[in-house]
RNA sequence: GGAGAGAUGCCCGAGCGGUCAAAGGGAGCAGACUGUAAAUCUGCCGGCUAAGGCCUACGGAGGUUCAAACCCUCCUCUCUCCA
């Protein structure tokens, strides 16, 4: 251990942890150089994130960055989380889909109130800075960011691959995306920033920090690139709009179920991107793994109880794990489901079982319950329906089951 | 500014006056099989209805027609080429 007054470990240390899971670390040499330097000084880096204002929905895929940034900061250095107002302000157009709404201030602020609530389940709130970006970019000249957005070309722009690939399919690209980069690129100068961090579609940004910061006189930051974590459906990255996402605020039982629904060539990059798991441990489970001889799934157990444990507890992390054996191992009912209370018809107690479906929330339409009981989807304590008009006396609870993954009991009401 | 092409369900994409709630694929949901997953097979995949049927939908607004996603007019948006 060094004996500097902040107490930073040496460099070497430093490497190491943070060089666990990167994808990519643009440079290596000039990140050592800079814990070098600050560890003589004992001046901590400053490492930055932005986050879009509209989002604020976290899931294990943003964790990967912000855990990293966690790593950071437990080794001292200073995190700016910096949220995207000014973007969120102005109405992205990314994409195909139409223009995103604007945002108002109030909203913004609102969101990043939601943002706190989840980041600092990973980072610690006492030692994060969190900024907005209009707090430069609405008070700039705009004389200042043309002379900027002079300095760069069409053709570099078109570097960026998903540019590329849009342009060459004929997909409209608006201006303002263009400069969405530059104005990213621009935060880092007004951060100075020695680190930013991003997944790996931010490459691009990333790295045009490090050009503008040049063109400002500044030393560039490194960019720390992690890789992509793959949603649960193995295809896609996670993300909230494909619906292959395990939130870092889901209850402890979705969050355990979503796991195990991942593929088994993904519990290795998960183990890695989103757990504590050291890398010797890693390697024991690749091994299992790759020589075939313990049914992945044991470790993918595991994997869930740590990620659930990681952002609930080891008690919530048991407690899913039962509950997720009893449904799906062994086909009987948990004990924590929803309990629903329902009004019967008030002479004959009886109810048909499309209201019954209806009212639970289990369906959304009487035609989507009506296809659930033909597809053969539906019991009633073990009873299976088969007849859609079918009328249910509800005298007392019942246990209705729609599909393996609706399960709840329902009350009469008196 | 000029010339052309286009906008269809969650996404891609066929349809080009009635047989269209709209082919096909993907995604999704359910069933079988499993380890929970993957792979595979099967079914479903706008709403209401017991059923016949009704309603809402093919960028927006009008129009022609017994009848329009399909024809006409205007508008909005996108792409391509020329300047």
């Amino acid at each position: 251990m060094s004996a500097n007054k902040i107490g930073f470990p040496p460099v070497n240390e430093q490497m190491d942890l943070l060089r666990h899971g990167a994808l990519e670390i643009i440079s290596e040499e000039d990140l050592e150089r800079k814990l070098t330097l600050s560890l003589k000084l004992g001046k901590p880096l400053i490492i930055k994130q932005g986050f879009d204002p509209s989002a604020p929905d976290l899931h294990l895929g943003h964790a990967v960055t912000i855990r990293k940034l966690a790593q950071f900061q437990s080794l001292g250095h200073r995190i700016i989380f910096l949220i995207g107002d000014f973007t969120g302000m102005v109405g992205d157009p990314s994409g195909r889909s139409k223009t995103r709404p604007r945002l108002t201030r109030e909203e913004v602020l609102a969101n990043a109130e939601t943002y706190k609530s989840q980041v600092f389940k990973i980072l610690n709130s006492k030692k994060t800075e969190i900024r907005f970006n209009s707090e430069w970019h609405a008070s700039r000249d705009i004389y200042q960011f043309l002379d900027l957005a002079g300095r760069f070309t069409v053709a570099r722009m078109l570097e960026r691959d998903d540019f590329l690939i849009r342009y060459q399919k004929g997909e409209p690209i608006s201006i303002l995306e263009f400069l969405y980069p530059l104005m990213q690129a621009y935060d880092s100068v007004a951060l100075q920033a020695d680190v930013e961090m991003g997944g790996s579609d931010q490459k691009f940004n990333l790295l045009l920090g490090r050009k503008i910061q040049g063109e400002y006189s500044q030393d560039a930051q490194v960019a720390f690139l992690m890789p992509l974590l793959i949603g649960t459906d193995g295809k896609e990255k996670m993300s909230k709009s494909l619906n292959n996402y395990v939130g870092i605020c889901d209850f402890p039982d979705d969050m355990y179920g979503k796991i195990m629904s991942i593929p088994d060539r993904l519990i290795v990059d998960y183990f890695t991107l989103a757990t504590d798991l050291p890398v010797d441990g890693i390697s024991v489970i690749l091994n299992d793994i790759k020589s075939g001889q313990i049914n992945p799934m044991q470790h993918k157990q595991r994997l869930a109880r740590e990620v659930v444990q990681l952002y609930h507890s080891a008690e919530a992390a048991q407690s899913a794990e039962h509950h997720f054996v009893t449904r799906f191992r062994d086909h009987s009912v948990p004990d924590n489901i929803p309990e629903i209370t329902v009004t019967p018809t008030p002479i004959t107690g009886l109810i048909a079982v499309l209201d019954l479906m209806l009212q639970s929330g289990a369906v959304t339409s009487r035609g989507e319950g009506r296809r659930m009981i033909e597809a053969g989807a539906v019991w009633v304590d073990e009873r299976h329906i088969s007849d859609f008009r079918q009328e249910i006396l509800l005298s007392s609870s019942i246990i209705l089951k729609v599909g393996k993954r609706k399960i709840c009991r329902i009350i009469p009401e008196a």
